[in-house]
DNA sequence: CCTAGTGTATATAGTAACTATATAGTCAAG
DNA sequence: CTTGACTATATAGTTACTATATACACTAGG
């Protein structure tokens, strides 16, 4: 391309088929990325046609994460050879970063989910439901677990969420145990878990939950959710039903969504079996 | 989640845990969107366990391009309701996000094959090819246009490119109408293409070429390409063949991978009848 | 030819979101 | 009781711009 040598784009029009500020194309001569081909005994930049060749691939370059500094390195040795070689290396890294959009694509559908579903929920009501199977990632056993080790279950736990992209966005949940439950320590969990809507083959750790559920959901701090799990046995007893193997815990409304712990709401959900 | 509402985080720990620098913690505190729970009588900072979903919340909203202050606002105010609309509208981003990775991916992609492609060429041999239909985007008509005029085709062109995601990373490329290769006049382009190897449906101004070609690459600046075009014109009267309607002329090397313009690459191909 | 309005230039300071450094107080283990 | 690892604040530096101030240049209309 190009009309004829003798045609040159001052700044002002340069920045414009660039689509940027004026200064950012002082601020690339300056750094010595992009100068323009002349510069009259006035001082003025010409720039020619073929430039904004450059300027898009400095673009293309930058937003792959590539540092101005970096792209200077580049524009000191320019050669087929290494600019190849960095296409390779950022073909590389842009399918790491589309997979990553793809998750935060499904975090955000999973939030508008939960969010949704809860604004048209009564938090008063408790109900009878069965669950259909679900798949859980797990955390190791957490029960009576120390401080320090508590920690690291969680840094695990964690590690292994980023590592395997896991974060579906889907609340951390907790698991109590039947025992735990009964004798009122409702803070003793056993796991962590997250749900999997779209489980990975082949990944350890993963559980499935499927059965009669009896669902509360308790409004207010973490300190009085014994009332709500009194209010749930004595449903329980109503409906002629015995407590389940476990007990599942999701925050619906938290620190994200409420200043206030009184607003805050988890959701109990537990396993029960028909007398 | 939550082992007992006695466990706090120190700064440095939930830094840790976040995978963040302390100072990062230490800001967000002062900027008061990610405040600790409790600040003890030294001044130590406590958080909780449930504040790492709010981290991470935060690190998603900035992932999605919102600014530290934009956090900020929604903070000071949250509410499902707030929050549902902000995932509705990252949502409708990250859409638009994620089609431009893949569009950059493919640009990456075409880069790759033109540089591999180039590097097994030998520029000196002129070759007869029979071209498949391809696919181009086209400039208005650019012969004899004023230099104003000029930049206006040039500008919208690009506008096109990038609003109707059209910069497939192929060279833009420029067509010269058979009258003028043969007064000479090889700087005289009818038109500019970008090649799309995957057209859109329903778009127009597109254009498909096929047919036998000869192909030169012309090594070093334009001013010399008219030598070139010579070796072409014999090669061709060699074979007995005939010039066609147009020729296409795309730069191969250019100041993208080369400093010195005497080491630029043009290839040439020239539409030819059998005589 | 003068002038208004736009364009160009340089220099300097400001911005966001950290990041690094310096200095000092705190705590837990041996 | 000291060492080493932690905590804190305050300040300055970083990157890639962006804004502002000031001065010179160019172009079109009266």
């Amino acid at each position: 391309m190009s009309k004829k040598d003798g045609k040159y784009l001052t700044t002002g029009e340069f920045a414009k088929l660039c689509k940027v500020n004026k200064q950012t194309i002082f601020y690339y001569d300056q750094i010595g990325i992009l100068s323009p081909v002349m510069k009259n005994e006035k001082g003025y930049r010409y720039y020619s046609i073929h430039q904004l060749e450059l300027f898009f691939v400095i673009d293309l370059l930058k937003d792959l994460g590539m540092s101005l500094n970096d792209i200077h390195q580049y524009m000191q040795n320019k050669s087929p050879e290494s600019f190849l070689s960095i296409m390779y290396r950022k073909k590389e890294e842009i399918v790491k970063k589309r997979q990553e959009i793809e998750m935060k694509e499904k975090m955000i559908e999973a939030k508008i989910a939960i969010m949704e579903e809860a604004s048209h929920l009564n938090f008063n009501r408790i109900m009878l439901q069965r669950l259909p199977e679900a798949t859980l990632y797990l955390s190791r056993n957490i029960q009576n677990i120390s401080d320090e080790e508590f920690l690291e279950v969680i840094s695990d736990f964690i590690n292994e969420l980023q590592i395997s992209q896991l974060d579906s966005g889907y609340p951390i949940g907790s698991i109590t145990k039947r025992e735990q439950v009964l004798k009122g320590e409702y803070a003793n969990y056993s796991y962590l878990y997250i749900e999997q809507p779209n489980p990975k083959e082949g990944h350890p750790y993963f559980r499935a939950v499927k059965g009669d559920f009896l669902i509360g959901y308790h409004v207010g701090s973490e300190k009085t959710i014994g009332d709500t799990y009194k209010r749930l046995f004595s449903e329980m007893e109503r409906l002629g039903l015995t407590l389940g193997e476990y007990v599942f815990e999701e925050y619906i409304y938290d620190t994200v969504v409420r200043n206030d712990k009184e607003h805050y709401v988890t959701k109990i959900m537990m396993e029960v079996d028909r007398g």
